[in-house]
DNA sequence: ATATGTATAAATGTATACATTGTAGATTAT
DNA sequence: ATAATCTACAATGTATACATTTATACATAT
């Protein structure tokens, strides 16, 4: 496997990333460079290209001389992503599944396999994201993909703060079992029917 | 009018997206830190944030420690963008003539005039996406209005490519004259047929 | 002649230092 | 006491200098 070198902004982009990501860092947070210099012991440069790249990505919100915060999203913004990611990734499903071949079950199985394992408890969000990313990619559509990813990675930060309060993954692993059993028969229009209802139940439960 | 106060780094990203959407600098391009720096007479760091800024609108593709170079599109990846464009506009679209009221046509009657000022000679792929936005604006929605300028911006190089061949714009004219009644009547049905062969003829004419 | 390895040059990545902008606190005037 | 203005501090924006990585050219070996 290819390993790319992993620039300072990259790493540190990652795990600020991650820490947003896991409701470590709350949304209205102000990001100093300076204190974040400290942290990773860097200078501010490579600091600014992160919290660059992560405005890029939706997940911080810089103002020009005054600063980055983290995105705080209003439930319109989370209705309008949600929308988004509906019309986004029931397109992308329907695509996948025309195109996608026997030989390409098992990396979806195998994910869905990782959402049982870490459906307690383990990290979830990760293994979720990872089971519909696997199957959009199928589509062979890559800024589709890329687009819906950043979508999903923004609206991540306030099911973090959610699943501390109820976690009750199981009712979603039963939709990806049935999922997985529409993809397997190619049934692209009920797969397209049942994330509809995924999405929508979870905007539901996210925004109230 | 409140004025931002804008960093010499939006300015650089501005006038080389400019540059890029005009076809002066050609996709495929090298762009050099240094060469850069020299040109707009400031050191590599605000070029390095341009950079930044124009990879995350699609508009240059980075590479760590290898450089920045003008996105270069494939025909399939053209194709792609323009089927993102047909979901994301024709639904922004459908939602803009649902909560628009009559206060708002002005707007969209000026930007239809500027079309037509600008049809032969001026510019007229400016013209022409002020025009969209301004219709789409009226949706309120903002990420779905943020996705489209960016996705419109990517393909924008390629018309100005194709226009100093054959500019025959009147033929368009006439479909955004055809929308604007469509809109007046407040006619979502016909109006997003309209645009979708709008879009689909573009399209083809682009790629090929 | 091709391929490989090394050395040199050029470009990007990062650190440090300076300039500018924005904010908060205090002082003064009303 | 409140409002406005000025001053000092803090944070971001930018420039310069250094480090690291990548690409090019040349030499050498097969």
């Amino acid at each position: 496997m290819l390993r790319k070198s992993l620039s300072l902004a990259d790493a540190i982009a990652e795990t600020l990333k991650a820490d947003i990501q896991a409701g470590t860092i709350l949304p209205g947070t102000r990001l100093h460079q300076e204190d974040l210099a400290k942290r990773f012991s860097v200078s501010r440069v490579p600091v600014r290209d992160a919290l660059f790249k992560l405005n890029s990505e939706g997940l911080v919100s810089i103002e020009a001389n005054r600063g980055a915060i983290v995105t705080k999203l209003t439930p319109e913004q989370i209705s309008e992503i949600y929308d988004l990611r509906l019309i986004l990734e029931c397109d992308a499903l329907e695509r996948a599944i025309k195109v996608m071949t026997p030989n390409d079950l098992p990396a979806v199985r195998r994910a869905l396999k990782m959402c049982r394992l870490q459906a307690d408890g383990g990290d979830w969000l990760t293994a979720d994201n990872e089971f519909h990313r696997t199957i959009y990619r199928l589509s062979g559509r890559t800024k589709q993909v890329e687009i819906i990813d950043t979508l999903r990675a923004s609206v991540q930060a306030y099911w973090a703060q959610y699943s501390t309060l109820a976690t009750n993954e199981s009712h979603w692993l039963e939709q990806h079992d049935a999922l997985y059993r529409c993809i397997e028969q190619k049934d692209a229009r009920r797969a397209v029917k049942l994330l509809r209802t995924h999405l929508i139940e979870a905007s539901i439960k996210l925004i109230s």
